[in-house]
DNA sequence: GGGACAATTTGCGCTGGCGCAAACTCAAGA
DNA sequence: TCTTGAGTTTGCGCCAGCGCAAATTGTCCC
């Protein structure tokens, strides 16, 4: 833990609500880890042993069905809380974890959770209140994939990236982690060669500019206009 | 509350691991109302002012696009807490509930939730545990969509629904509400006329029986590897 | 008992987007 | 610099399932 940035991490906003003694008492059970690009952090069914806090990079959360293919129910980014399934009651986590990038991760162990969310009311409640979005944004997901087209739902997925992890540019706003057209995909439901068609009609008219595991939005505002057409694009 | 039957009540899991003396406790600051079929119980975006459970009958979730189309997030069952914003931070109710028969209901102000979940961790954990599994369900619907075809949701959403709310006859197994071809589109993300012409098939097959708003499964093992078919039917 | 409406069924034509396949293009390592 | 392989692009044909429309059936209410 020493050798972390600790002003870094008492400005989460999972700890906010906490004196910095108490965050101090919450850190001191941590552990901290490294994990490389495309290694999981912990896999599908597998028993949940802790519960964890993404200090610095991108996770991928998959889910993958018996016939082995994948659907990315969302990505995590710095600072939120993940693997939370000791604080809902599970035993296994339902989806895998992997590093999009190399990433810094700290983790607890599922015992310490009943404790910690005793003496820390505002830790808890926060984590309840991370799981509510969560909840919220998923059953967006289920009405997106029910009432919308493929080409309005990878604009969303897109606008949605660009808004969590954006990185602005001088050429516009860019997703600061490797995705390829497979990634997006797997988050809307398509296929790779869908995602990639929608991209070059895009690009040609200069809504984005893309390439390998890239993308940039430019017109965020002609996305949005995408994203809500009812019908004909 | 005295015209409710305690001892059904302290029956439910959502009760378990309480004392009756806990239990009264709780029940004391509940307020027990009836909502005639088809009336709202509470609606998407409105203020949340309470949680609930369910005493009787049957409760249908419902999230409306801005453009009016609706998606059924789940269905409420005898028991099930639902409503429960203001345990995950929310001060809106994300969905509408409305009564898909005459239905009992208890009420707690949201006010409460605090008090009662710090008073009584079990009443709490088994929330949490509830809110776990319906986060994990909504996942497992978002693959659905994305992986499957029409007839295997459809399947699948019978299945389901047969499971936990379905009562034994003598033709097969119930589902024991109303519930038209329309509602069926509405949880699988199709067309009334496709779950017609699906249902009309297995009707012929005799998988199924079915009349206006009811369906009743003869055969629930065939439609089982209907919903396991990795592609044709 | 009969009218009126809501739910369901079914036919038909169309199309969004998938599956397959092949070509192409970077990026990294040898 | 060259090789290699992963990621991407694009053409083509097809079909699951939607949209529209019309007929039919069951239910509730008067």
């Amino acid at each position: 833990m020493a050798a972390l940035d600790r002003s870094l991490i008492s400005r989460l906003p999972l700890f906010q609500g906490l004196t910095p003694d108490e965050q101090g008492e919450i850190l001191r059970d941590a552990r901290s880890s490294r994990y490389a690009k495309e290694t999981a952090i912990f896999a599908q069914e597998a028993e949940a042993h802790s519960f964890f806090v993404l200090i610095a990079g991108h996770i991928r959360v998959v889910r993958t069905t018996p016939d082995g293919q994948q659907v990315i129910v969302r990505y995590i980014s710095e600072g939120e809380i993940f693997g939370v399934a000791a604080a809902l009651g599970r035993t296994t986590y339902p989806a895998s974890a992997v590093a999009a990038v190399d990433c810094v991760v700290l983790a607890w162990p599922n015992a310490l959770w009943p404790e910690l969310a005793r003496r820390f009311p505002a830790f808890g409640a926060t984590t309840y209140r991370t799981v509510g979005s969560r909840l919220q944004e998923t059953q967006t997901r289920v009405v997106e994939m029910s009432t919308e087209q493929v080409e309005q739902r990878v604009a969303n997925a897109l606008l949605r990236l660009a808004n969590q992890t954006g990185r602005k540019t001088d050429s516009g706003i860019e997703i600061d982690f490797p995705i390829s057209r497979q990634d997006i995909a797997e988050m809307t439901g398509t296929t790779l060669h869908t995602v990639s068609r929608l991209l070059s009609k895009w690009e040609e008219k200069g809504i984005i500019v893309s390439g390998r595991q890239k993308v940039t939005v430019k017109d965020a505002h002609r996305l949005v206009v995408l994203a809500e057409n009812r019908d004909k694009g």
